[in-house]
DNA sequence: AGCTTTACAGATCATGTGATCAATAAGATT
DNA sequence: AATCTTATTGATCACATGATCTGTAAAGCT
């Protein structure tokens, strides 16, 4: 009769008994989970709601990581970890291809990469919480991809207007807003986000002077 | 010897006695001080820390609002309200004025009232929660600030590139971007913002080859 | 000065929340 | 099938947190 219910509960949806997970794969189940979740109800989101999300209990998430912190720490590192991809400053900075396409390659794989409702929540509940990563992470993209780009701007401007780092902000700024848009406010964007984003890129070389083909 | 404790403690800072205010006074002491404190921390900000920062006991803060939620309502009333002057739909859509100077006296007031850390701070925390004024406020922008604006830029388009909503909003998102950095990454900014500012709208004016003075 | 009103403080409740630990059972090994 | 290892549970602790309630004293009035 225990084996009844036993079976009975085993077909219950989640709820039955204990699975046993080898640990490295229970960890990364716990981190791809906490992303979705931190990410939807901000970093204040409590470990029992999560475990519940889970199926697992909440002391099991303090069986793989001390701390609630230590969680968060995991779960920036997962979302952060591998955003931009190490060829992109040549890619940016290869002048045997217009410039023009270059900046349209690197907005359309970029934007493809962080117009992700995980990805944006966490970078903007990390940024107003003042985390270390979001700093760093910042200092890196204008390292990386800023400076080369507008060296890259200078090199081929034609117009009497100089450029300097805010433009390059504005010209990031404007298509990184169309997945705040999106994502932190909640409202409907652009189909194709190419458009916008090809069309911010053409205004932005207009304002230097510099050809489709320079 | 009472009346010298009483009197050393009267020139304690703050802590010394209860300090009768009237509770219209009280009550905006209160909004007040909860507008820079969840700001700053957070909309899970705890009361017994406002209290703290008040001089007040925490059970004072719910003689003057029934739950947290109303004091945050509150808060949110406080800070959105009156960001958006009613007279500007009116002075944007003035064709005895050059659509450039419209745009810069525009811009140049809006980012005076909201690059403030305070309303960023706020408005990213709501938006994140998805509170409703948030939504509101920006059905408000797009009502009464952007349409108008496409409409004037449409009207003075003289270039083949038809200026759509996504342009608007590419325009106002790389202004505001500005603000994101300095107060939700806590960058840097730049030094004068009406640079960068007048830069993005002659950049967008050009986009659709709309000279200074039409 | 004495009285009344009520803004405020202090204690307290009920529940929420991160974290701990001994007990248990799932799955591998023999 | 019996045994061992350890991933997982359930109970629990200590403290945090929103909210309540009663008593107190500050200001206004007579």
């Amino acid at each position: 009769m225990s084996e009844q219910i036993d079976k009975s509960e085993k077909t219950t949806n989640e709820g039955s008994s204990r699975r046993r997970l080898p640990p490295k794969e229970r960890r990364q189940q716990i981190i791809d989970e906490a992303v979705r979740f931190f990410a939807e109800v901000g970093l204040s989101g409590k470990t029992r709601d999560l475990a519940k999300r889970l199926g697992v209990t909440q002391s099991l998430l303090f069986n793989y990581f001390a701390t609630k912190d230590d969680l968060l720490e995991a779960v920036y590192e997962k979302v952060y970890l591998g955003r931009l991809s190490a060829d992109w400053p040549e890619r940016l900075t290869d002048r045997s291809v217009p410039l023009r396409a270059r900046l349209l390659a690197f907005y359309q794989e970029y934007s493809a990469l962080i117009f992700e409702r995980h990805w944006m929540r966490i970078f903007m509940f990390s940024g107003l919480a003042g985390a270390d990563l979001n700093h760093r992470y910042l200092k890196h993209l204008g390292d990386v991809i800023f400076r080369p780009l507008l060296d890259e701007t200078a090199s081929l401007a034609q117009s009497d207007v100089c450029p300097t780092m805010e433009d390059i902000w504005n010209l990031h700024g404007g298509i990184v807003y169309i997945g705040i848009r999106q994502h932190i406010y909640c409202m409907p964007g652009p189909e194709y986000p190419e458009e916008p984003i090809a069309k911010a890129i053409d205004k932005y070389l207009l304002l230097f002077g510099i050809p489709h083909d320079a």
